[in-house]
DNA sequence: GCCCTGACGGGAT
DNA sequence: TATCCCGCCAGGG
């Protein structure tokens, strides 16, 4: 049932919890085409138009850098969610982001 | 229907 | 180790 590629990584970036972050890379990956980083990316920007909430701020690329946090109301919005969920960012780098990675992913059996 | 862009990633230099 | 270039897939003009 292919409700669509974004759907797909919506559901996936749900699985998130609080306090942790996660990369482009990993949620392509998790939902089955590693390299499509770009596609994550472009579909966390759509990810406000999707029903329900999607942790797009807890979803950075590999280096740790909010690099969607143009996304957002205001530049700062995507910072201070992180932050209020108990993720350091300074200059819109995550801190320690190599503890707060997460990438458990409930892998979809297709 | 073609071309370009886009919240990235990894390999090569 | 840092920087550059190419490739991923889908959407929009």
């Amino acid at each position: 049932m292919d409700q669509g590629f974004f759907t797909r990584v919506y559901e996936a970036v749900k699985q998130v919890p609080p306090g942790r972050v996660t990369s482009y890379g990993a949620v392509a990956a998790a939902v089955g085409a590693p390299g499509a980083s770009r596609m994550v990316g472009w579909a966390m920007n759509k990810a406000f138009s999707y029903p329900g909430f999607v942790p797009a701020h807890r979803v950075v690329n590999r280096n740790g850098m909010l690099t969607g946090k143009h996304a957002f109301p205001n530049a700062d919005t995507m910072q201070e969610l992180l932050e209020s969920e108990g993720v350091d960012v300074a200059d819109d780098v995550v801190v320690n982001f190599n503890k707060v990675f997460w990438d458990d992913f409930n892998v979809f059996p297709e």
